[in-house]
DNA sequence: ATCCATTCCCGGACCATAGTCCGTTTCATC
DNA sequence: GATGAAACGGACTATGGTCCGGGAATGGAT
């Protein structure tokens, strides 16, 4: 956890000079909020118990995280992290090397799986990841629609196909309607060809 | 307020004996929650001003209505009742009586602006609609899909086209990347002609 | 019509937890 | 070591949600 992980770090404005104190307020911060979702769920996080085991004051948390959200934002952003490295530069058909059309759906069936992995975090980060992850994906969608050759209004294009993947729908399809995890991968699968405009030559 | 305005009301089994004081506090606390939102939003509903200005205890609140969503639920059944009106019986595109195609295109467009009108209450509503209301949008798209000869997974495919309209990404999309309105329109409406598959014989 | 017993509801005190505020303490620099 | 700026921390507030003793509504018996 020394490390914080952030998803396309920007790059920071000179040397904004933290204070020590506060970056091992951080760091401690951080490390016992990754610990106590990993040990008890993200639901068991409250913010007087996260001061408390991580022996600094409460106000402490608001002033590096904002708000409760925040601090889960953070944690995610660790997996996150690796996730993105994954898509960037791990092998195909998710990482670069595969078929565009390869590695969209691959996007497709990793992020289902992933947001699966840890949907009590993330919704418990606001129902949504953090901007910067969030525009990640819409970015790499994008992107692959480009090389597919597909035209139209990609950024919004790119996210309708993104939306089907946002936690309240998935929650509702697997434990309201109990539908297969296999079953929701081939219906995005098969969004994303009628999408890319692949269903009749692309599949048969 | 004097009707609750259930959508799709259930054949209520016989008479469960509603005791009238139930009814009529029901029935303050709709008729208040109602006018508070009008006047001062959702957000400025809080439960201990809501029973206040109500006359009833705040206990009263929850036994009725389980919880806050509950509350802004029963609010927005009211408005939802009248789209759902106007989609099974009123003047086409959106009502019957057009073809599948433009009711869809209806659909998508209508859903956009009634969510839009009452994106706070909407959100302070649980993020999504009630189930009944949510089951409907995806059981009318479905029904224009079959209409329309679409083949695959309708379920999920209707639940696809849905996704795009919740709150959390339309709020992204206006409040942060100040997208207009019509754009998000042209844009699911491209999204349904892809899906149908009709994004080159019908509109070329 | 009145009374009684039962059932269900009422209501506000109480609890848990997110978030704020500001006097006190610590850090980095001179 | 002095000093100003920044961070700390815990008491405080706001608010969603729970609990249970008291009481009203209802239906049947007299």
């Amino acid at each position: 956890m020394t490390t914080p992980a952030e998803p396309f770090a920007l790059p920071m404005a000179d040397q904004p000079r933290v204070r020590s104190d506060a970056a091992r307020n951080r760091d401690a911060l951080l490390c016992t909020a990754a610990r106590m979702v990993a040990e008890e769920g993200a639901q068991a996080v409250t913010m007087d118990r996260l001061a408390a085991e991580a022996g600094v004051g409460k106000g402490t948390i608001f002033r590096r995280f904002g708000n409760r959200c925040g601090v889960m934002t953070a944690v995610l952003d660790e997996s996150e992290a690796h996730f993105q490295t994954s898509v960037m530069s791990g092998p195909p058909p998710l990482g670069p090397g595969a078929p565009a059309y390869e590695r969209l759906r691959a996007f497709g069936v990793a992020r289902l799986a992933a947001t699966l992995q840890r949907i009590d975090l993330i919704e418990a980060a606001g129902g949504g990841r953090s901007h910067a992850a969030y525009t990640f994906g819409v970015l790499h969608v994008r992107h692959l629609l480009v090389e597919l050759g597909v035209e139209g209004d990609l950024p919004l294009l790119a996210a309708a196909l993104l939306a089907p993947l946002e936690v309240p729908l998935l929650r509702a399809q697997i434990e309201v309607q109990h539908l297969p995890v296999a079953r929701l991968e081939a219906a995005w699968c098969d969004l994303a060809d009628r999408v890319v405009g692949a269903r009749d030559q692309a599949r048969g």
